[in-house]
RNA sequence: UGGGGCGUAGCCAAGCGGUAAGGCAGCGGAUUUUGAUUCCGCCAUUCGGAGGUUCGAUUCCUCCCGCCCCAGCCA
């Protein structure tokens, strides 16, 4: 864990409600010792979603002295896989986290909870209902109306504990019976009418195989285990509020080992950005995405092939905050912590991604000048490193403007700009191909300003990179883009799929690293001079580089240049 | 028209009866061999609205308005 999110929590990073609560069970002795868990269900793989969650979870275990718990809520074999439970242990340790030996599953509670159903239905408090799923939908009344009974819901104690038996035994098939709770079908809380218990379910299960027959719900299975781990602080979201009274029910009349609490808190929105389950299954299995870890994904798997580091994402959550007020954060404030966390531990290097030829007219053929280039500009201890200056060199398209507008004032014909770390240049001429295309650039050099200063004093409004053309080497770089326009893009199931950038990625297969480039290794961060953060491709092979752009740099030139042009195009 | 929540700046978010923290964005300016970084300054007479209680209300009370969640044998 980085020293810097040691505050967490502490009076200095402020606190949330939730620490408050902890805090003040602890102080008042309601709680000896604070015990948290994060419970994802492996049905996907994790996201930043969850990321604010863990944190939450096992950062509040850290500041209190307690422990978190990482449990599994595989209670629904239908959708759960091996390879969601492997990826998110993967990803939470990623983040920076250690359940110790702290790993459960829910399905590791079946016979307990199996138990518990039974003590139910001998006190007379659960049933099991012979209702098509239809009728019991049916029956369950609506927002304004109350359900009624079922015609099951006296079933007496012995057939229920028969039937029961019977449904684990593999004796009827799916959906055929549930066993219920018998609180109140009349409930302005719909959750109280009578919720399943447990439904049959032939299911291939990735940890208990064919072993159960039936399954118990969210709502018998998750209270329940909270209690068997002694979990005190049992965080959830907004959404489960209106089922805490049934979370409560089941903890006050079973004879469970501990008392856990359950609080809510917000879940996690940002702008152009959807972060659910469902689509986030529906980007992968529709192949708008090239999979889980797709560096467009918001999930932990994607934006760590993306090159964001663990570190921006806990800076993030901690930025954001805990409430309860639904909110949809700017992806801007996102962007801020991935920048903050690699503008300090990035390496600088120079790569041109759009390449431009520049021939150094009054510099001698053949010959190579080393010269040197700081790693880190504000961190002395990253040390240095030699680049080569040859007479043919490329530089970025961007940086040339043929008919140079007012505030660009990189390189046009005529002007002086300095080329990092080596000389001024001044641009003599442009050449072009018979398309009119400008493809090389003739230029003069000034021996005096080697290193970049002129002996003179004289100065130049512009600093721009480039590489050998003769020394760099040939790489693919990848942009990546929003995967949704729209800020506030529709999450449904049916239609996100028209909501999506079509110009997500772009991929800029011309780009010239500095060769220094060709040792990195993966998520290795790296800035590359004036134009952003890169990493590694896990696609990439010796000889086939492949970059990611994690993040561009801020770029006040080019958003003014956008904003003239909304104010041009507003006035004519 | 049932139940549960939430409304503080463009976006997050503190505030817990004593006179609106902080961050992001934005806007100025300084430094700069990255139009980056860093630094400095500005940015809510007002807390969804209206009443009420109080010497004093973002904080307490009443009514109203707006937004979110719930009718899976998903979690």
């Amino acid at each position: 864990m980085a020293d810097d999110d040691k505050t967490i929590g502490t009076a200095e990073a402020g606190r949330d409600f939730i620490r408050e609560i902890v805090a003040d069970d602890l102080a008042s002795g309601r709680v000896k010792k604070v015990v948290t868990r994060f419970p994802p269900e492996p049905n996907g793989y994790l996201h930043i979603g969850h990321a604010k969650s863990i944190c939450l979870n096992f950062g509040i275990a850290q500041e209190f002295g307690g422990h978190c718990n990482l449990r599994f809520d595989d209670t629904n074999p239908a959708k759960e896989e091996q390879e969601f439970i492997d990826a998110i242990e993967r990803d939470v340790r990623w983040l920076g986290f250690d359940w110790g030996t702290n790993l459960f599953f829910a399905s590791d509670y079946f016979d307990r909870l199996y138990g518990w159903a039974q003590e139910l239905i001998r006190a007379g408090l659960a049933y099991v209902d012979d209702q098509s799923q239809e009728a019991i939908r049916v029956n369950r009344g609506t927002l304004t109306e109350p359900g009624k009974n079922s015609p099951f819901r006296e079933r007496p104690a012995d057939e229920n504990l028969d039937l029961f038996a019977r449904m684990k035994d593999g004796e009827f098939a799916d959906g055929a019976r549930v066993l219920r709770a018998k609180i109140d079908m009349a409930s302005g809380n719909i959750n109280l009418r009578d919720p399943v218990l447990y439904r049959i379910k032939h299911a291939h299960h990735p940890r208990t195989g064919d072993a159960w027959k039936i399954y118990p719900s969210y709502d018998f299975a998750h209270g329940q285990s909270d209690a068997i781990e002694g979990i005190t602080h049992s965080i959830c979201t907004l959404e489960f509020e209106d089922h805490r009274p049934l979370y409560d029910w089941f903890i006050g009349h079973l004879g469970v080992p501990s008392k856990p609490h359950q609080y809510e808190m917000a879940r996690l929105n940002i702008t152009h950005t959807l972060l659910s389950k469902r689509i986030l299954t529906g980007l992968v299995r529709g192949g708008h995405v090239a999979g889980w870890d797709d560096p467009r994904m918001p999930t932990l798997a994607g934006f760590r092939r993306r090159g964001v580091p663990a570190e921006a994402i806990r800076d993030f959550v901690k930025r954001v905050g805990v409430s309860k007020a639904n909110s949809q954060v700017d992806a801007g404030m996102f962007d801020f912590s991935v920048r903050e966390v690699l503008n300090r531990h990035a390496q600088r290097r120079m790569a041109v991604l759009k390449p431009l030829k520049v021939t150094i007219e009054n510099y001698p053929e053949g010959q190579v000048e080393e010269l040197d280039a700081v790693n880190h500009p504000d961190d002395a201890a990253a040390g240095s490193r030699k680049i080569k200056f040859t007479r043919e060199l490329y530089i970025e398209r961007d940086d040339f403007m043929e008919v140079p507008e007012k505030k660009f004032f990189r390189m046009a014909v005529g002007r002086e700009v300095r080329l990092r770390y080596a000389y001024f240049v001044t641009c003599r001429e442009m050449v072009k191909d018979a398309s009119g295309e400008v493809v090389e650039l003739r230029c003069t050099y000034d021996p005096a300003s080697k290193g970049g200063n002129s002996p003179d004093g004289r100065k130049v409004k512009a600093t721009i990179h480039w590489v050998s053309a003769e020394h760099s080497i040939p790489a693919e770089v990848r942009i990546y883009n929003p995967l949704f326009n729209d800020a506030n893009p529709s999450a449904d199931a049916e239609t996100f799929a028209t909501a999506i950038n079509p110009n997500s990625l772009e991929v800029l297969s011309g780009a010239r690293l500095e060769p220094a480039l060709a040792e990195a290794k993966p998520e290795q961060p790296f800035q590359f001079e004036r134009q952003g953060y890169f990493c590694l491709d896990r696609d990439s092979a010796p000889g086939n580089l492949v970059f990611n752009r994690t993040i561009g740099l801020r770029d006040t030139y080019a958003k003014d240049v956008a904003k003239d042009a909304v104010k041009s195009r507003a006035a004519g």
